[in-house]
DNA sequence: TGACGAAATTGGAACGTTCCAATTATGAAG
DNA sequence: CTTCATAATTGGAACGTTCCAATTTCGTCA
């Protein structure tokens, strides 16, 4: 019952052709005749013939795999970004290893040596918390292309791919204060990160901007989860001065912001202006519908596919970080609506 | 600045040791001696060697790679299925091929056979829609071990892990039944799946069992996400007699009939009762938090990676189907406050 | 007809590992 | 001091492909 491996050796036979021709045809050469193409063809469909890629980059030192590790793929944000770069990836004739480290530095350094191990030929990564450059070291030493996304490493000598997160946040509270806004607070996500740091330099400076203080107070941190967006909002709401809007983390949080102020009777948008960070897909068809600071991740996986491909394709590229552009989409949860009627009054 | 591969017959020169002695330490054999072992461990790490995986199973047949395929990794559901699978897989030293097929047979061949052409050792995956028994042959006539997951296929010979959709769906449906409702709809999911029709058969004999009269105006298909579960309810509300609480195809749809359901300025749980299905990580912490038929994805794709694990240490084993159990959770948006106030007055 | 260049094909070495059979070192028993 | 069993080590073949250099085939032109 065990059939055992067919072979470019068992093809050549068949066709009556060497091995030689039978690898030409397989790589799609246009030395090989036309005739013998179609022999060699049918006699791997006949046996049933599958290519051995273990074998063949063996020879050539050039695998089509590709790695993907991610710090948490139960959050939607980075499975629509693994989507993204699948989509790619697949489409270049590449498989990838996925791998996800739950924000575990040891579990990211074990899966990155496995996947070195099994010869990717580039990586794509967003690192667990506190990952730092000479983590990477022995990667980019070896000259594997990386390209970090969403989350920037100081000092390492690879690529990156984050987004305009200072600019994004600006935007959001901006608006904000346009509605009227002056208690606004910025809840959600772990103070120690790069990105958090950004949303939030963001968040002041349109405050200060604006001559509005700032008051460390409406800042709050939380794990960048829905659970985490209920407890920020939670903890916002038994201050003396109470906020009456709020630029959240990330939509995670913010969905878990609009939780917590329905279980205190509050609607989202109505009485109380929310803005997430992301824009997953769920923003728009919520209810209300989220107004969040697009970054696109289904489109940030596949630019950074798309970067790695190219600087595998080039070889040995010098590293290049994008940060991409972000905009602000308004929906519902900002209070939108009562902008509306206010229009039709105006 | 190209450094070329260190293998093992340079480890072999640096240790002083023939290149098989170094093969028997990277296996951990008891065959060697410990200071030797010590030894080849040092140049290991002074060369910086990575152990070329490709080679090795080159020679072996057997990788360490599975492959897991699912159709829509947007889905959460989805995603912690994969997220379970990755933890036992790293656990056991494999690394997992994840490709996402978005419900496209063709893709899905695709990836398919490039993961076969990959060498993984066995295969997890939950078939896009459509997918028959004769797209599966060629890969279990190759003798690779085969898990499905969440939809089984008809006559394929493979091992299948599902679960219990019917008697969720009877458990949700009585409990909705008990609690005073009469009009319940069943709303959201591709009509023309199995697991569809399994949860929809649940529904219906849970309905006859009580007496009431099944009405197919009530059942209401959609795209089985938030979107399609909106849409869903603002058909129902269409009716002339118009539900008072939904069993949902999954949590996605709850979680959108929710939605839709606050756009008329209706309070799910208070006003109209909703249970969804998956019990997804969100399910616990939304607002009203969702009664659900928990699967358990993660749970679920921690067994499936088990199960294949062990039959691919088996060699070739004989399929089996699971189907796993499942039970009612009792949280908010079903009434349960409703319930806890009656009891009290009891 | 012979010569020549282009087109097509080919054998063999190489990639980095594992496995087998064979060899050598070590130590215990007589 | 042999003899033997056991522990350690080793060289070489093999895995399935690609690549190179070499060879054969073919059509064209003088």
């Amino acid at each position: 019952m065990v059939k055992e491996r067919v072979t470019v050796i068992d093809i050549a036979r068949a066709a009556g052709v060497s091995k030689s021709t039978v690898s030409l045809v397989l790589q799609g050469s246009s030395l090989v005749n036309e005739a013998t193409r179609a022999k060699v063809n049918a006699a791997i469909r006949d046996l049933g013939y599958v290519y051995n890629r273990s074998a063949a980059n063996l020879r050539q030192s050039t695998s089509k795999i590709i790695g993907i590790v991610v710090n948490d793929l139960t959050n939607s944000f980075f499975a629509e970004l693994a989507v993204g770069v699948d989509a790619v990836v697949q489409s270049a004739g590449f498989v990838q290893f996925l791998a996800n480290t739950g924000e575990k530095i040891e579990r990211q350094r074990e899966v990155v040596a496995s996947m070195r191990e099994h010869g990717v030929s580039g990586l794509i990564v967003s690192p667990a918390r506190g990952t730092e450059a000479v983590d990477l070291a022995p990667l980019v030493e070896s000259g594997i292309p990386v390209v970090l996304v969403v989350r920037d490493i100081a000092g390492a000598a690879v690529s990156s791919l984050t987004s305009d997160n200072h600019a994004g946040a600006m935007a959001a509270v901006r608006h904000l204060i346009e509605r009227g806004h002056q208690r606004i607070a910025f809840l959600g996500g772990f103070p120690d990160t790069a990105v958090f740091e950004a949303r939030m330099r963001g968040y002041r400076d349109a405050l200060t901007e604006a001559g509005i203080p700032v008051s460390d107070a409406l800042i709050i941190g939380s794990a960048p989860s829905r659970a985490g967006g209920v407890t920020a909002v939670e903890q916002a709401m038994m201050l003396a001065d109470r906020p009456t809007a709020a630029l959240c983390f990330n939509d995670a949080v913010a969905f878990g912001v609009c939780d917590g102020l329905r279980a205190r009777r509050l609607e989202p948008g109505a009485d109380f202006a929310v803005i997430g960070f992301d824009d997953v897909i769920e923003a728009k068809t919520a209810v209300p519908a989220l107004t969040t600071v697009s970054v696109d991740p289904q489109g940030m996986g596949q630019r950074a596919a798309e970067l790695l491909l190219k600087q595998i394709k080039a070889g040995k590229a010098e590293p290049e970080a994008i940060v991409g552009s972000v905009r602000l989409v308004v929906r519902q949860s900002c209070g939108a609506a009562v902008e509306r009627k206010r229009e039709v009054l105006a």
